[in-house]
DNA sequence: ATATCTATGTACGTAGCGTATATAGGTATG
DNA sequence: CATACCTATATACGCTACGTACATAGATAT
């Protein structure tokens, strides 16, 4: 039923090409509650406003990206039961940026409603 | 004024990290009438869905690799005036996608719209 | 002649993400 | 005790999307 399409990796276009809210959902839960890598995954994966499924390499590297520019901070936690886990803060420059995203957001959101107008304007 | 932040370019998380809706509008713009590159760069630096603005670099690109996967098709005009253009025209693979995007994106704005709830609601 | 507009393209670098794989401590089961 | 699974973090490789800089070339205007 598919027609010409792709000769790379694109897999018929299946999905939107928008980022996920990676970023933008670690600032959330962190704002919430400090938390680690293994559970901010598992809460990740749980919330609505993901698209999808976030792997799990994916959210540690994201997280040491976040904490080199400043957004979260980091200190190792030895617990008395399982493996050690760095335990992640959001830091005032951390809640600054999510203010300032959650604008960004606002006027994103308004853009895609603007085109999806402008498509099903075409459609009737 | 501005707090610890970023080592490398991320130039103190000026904008959202969500994508530009580069190919959507592309095809967008196909569906209404036949277009060529440096036209397409114009008329999406002035519609509101555009985030910014899309460098004619990125949309000459954009471009080429849809038509790899076969989104648009294009021939060469060579008209009376001017350098030579290449035309493009979306295809029905395009529409079909297209029609599948905007359902994509309908929900990416409600996931967005979830997001900005659960921020706010924090916030109150 | 020179500058500017039209028009397309390549090269290089970065961010975000997926898949595969490595490592290592803790717990449960046979 | 051995083995399997869960917790927890991390690296390597590859791809898409995008920006910046640069290259090329015909057409038009001054």
């Amino acid at each position: 039923m598919c027609k010409g399409k792709s000769e790379h990796t694109n897999e018929g276009s299946a999905s939107v090409p928008l980022e996920k809210l990676t970023q933008p959902g670690i600032l959330l839960l962190l704002v919430k509650d400090k938390s680690h890598g293994y559970e901010l995954i598992q809460k990740l994966n749980q919330v609505e406003y993901i698209d999808g499924e976030l792997e799990a390499a994916t959210v540690y590297r994201t997280l040491r990206r976040m904490e080199q520019d400043g957004l979260i901070e980091s200190r190792w936690e030895h617990g008395e039961f399982g493996p050690a886990r760095r335990q992640y803060e959001i830091t005032d420059y951390g809640r600054e940026t999510l203010k300032h995203w959650a604008g960004g957001l606002k006027s994103r959101m308004k853009q895609i409603e603007t085109f999806l107008e402008n498509y099903y304007g075409l459609m009737d």
